[in-house]
DNA sequence: GTCTATATCCGGATAGAC
DNA sequence: GTCTATCCGGATATAGAC
């Protein structure tokens, strides 16, 4: 006459976790992750104490899985850049990755950008988050780095070694990530047309003859 | 028989805010700061608790001194660009930008790069930084679009509008420090000469004949 | 002017009822 | 599984002696 454990547990759990996270995400985008408190996510995802910290040990838990998605967020749409063909070229590159920063569970850049830099932020003084900034930002560059050896193999030249105008271009998009968080401009068409027109200049745009 | 008030008054008074805002400076550049305490701050200064809210009011107060300093730090060197005969070329100003990303109170840039991303992420949840930065980043692309206008008016051709350029190499200077915060690569010599370049071959460098 | 000691508050995490 | 009430540590800011 042994009771089954409720039926609810996989699924249930992993929604639970979902509506905290999302919760979490909103709070911290709003006021950075110290300025929130535990209450505030409690009160965001609508639940209780007992309940949140059932699903998570501690608010930096929280923080680490919010920031991890943040990060990882960022690489996951590379993969379409690898399918076109014949491969793009850096301006395209470029244009691409200031159109589609990221998409993951934001709705809008507002909410995503300041989230941004609170995660960089904490990644210089948390070591976990740190270590994941060193994976993902790695892999990132070398992606872009391959990108850019697939065009060159197509004869054309890129004049600067692939793997160091890797993080130039990097910089490109966290620099427009942060203007956008501090000033709200220049807006996304404006720069991603700037940043291609300086790439067509130095020869890495689509239409550059080989040589 | 009235005593007077000590002489030290004045010079001391200024003395006393500098050693607070040294020792602030180390902390929050050390830990950030909402993870620094003023008891930190208070040791780091080498004082007591009740001399330090004689001199600031509230952390609060520190924070926006500080970060005051940082964000002023970085428009500083600005002017040595506009006393070059002839204007200097986008290449060299973005060469001398990155060199120079401030220099301010940071012996080493690895002090303050991490600082500069606390200060970035603040100023976008304090509404008095956000005021600043939104001055200071006004104030910055200003210049460096004047900067370009005058290199155009020597006969060169900058091919993209200079207010809409500015932004684009602000933007090469703080993916710079953010990439620099993260992973502590690459360092200034690569990244400042990938950037030389790739302005160089978009007609942009110094040497680069009018047309 | 400077120090020590402390009042006060706030936030994270838990215990135990239901 | 979920909620309410609460504990406890730590941090800011102050009071009052010297």
């Amino acid at each position: 006459m042994i009771r089954t454990v409720p039926k609810v547990s996989d699924a249930h759990r992993e929604q639970r976790r979902e509506q905290i996270l999302i919760a979490a995400w909103k709070c911290f985008a709003r006021n950075g992750f110290h300025s929130t408190s535990m209450a505030d996510v409690i009160s965001e995802a609508g639940l209780s104490a007992g309940a949140v910290y059932l699903y998570f040990r501690s608010k930096e838990e929280i923080i680490l899985a919010v920031a991890g998605q943040v990060f990882t967020g960022i690489a996951g749409r590379m993969a379409e850049l690898f399918e076109r063909e014949p491969p793009p070229s850096p301006a395209e590159v470029a244009g691409f990755l200031i159109e589609q920063p990221v998409l993951a569970r934001a709705q809008t850049p507002g909410d995503l950008f300041p989230l941004l830099l609170a995660v960089w932020a904490e990644a210089t003084r948390n070591p976990i988050l740190a270590d994941l900034a060193d994976e993902i930002l790695g892999a990132l560059r070398q992606q872009i780095t391959r990108l850019f050896e697939r065009w060159e193999s197509t004869g054309q030249d890129l004049r600067i070694p692939a793997r160091d105008l890797a993080p130039v271009l990097v910089s490109l998009v966290q620099g427009f990530v942060t203007q956008q968080a501090l000033v709200g401009n220049p807006s996304p068409e404006t720069y991603r047309q700037s940043v291609v027109a300086l790439f067509d200049a130095a020869g890495l745009g689509p239409a550059q003859p080989a040589g």
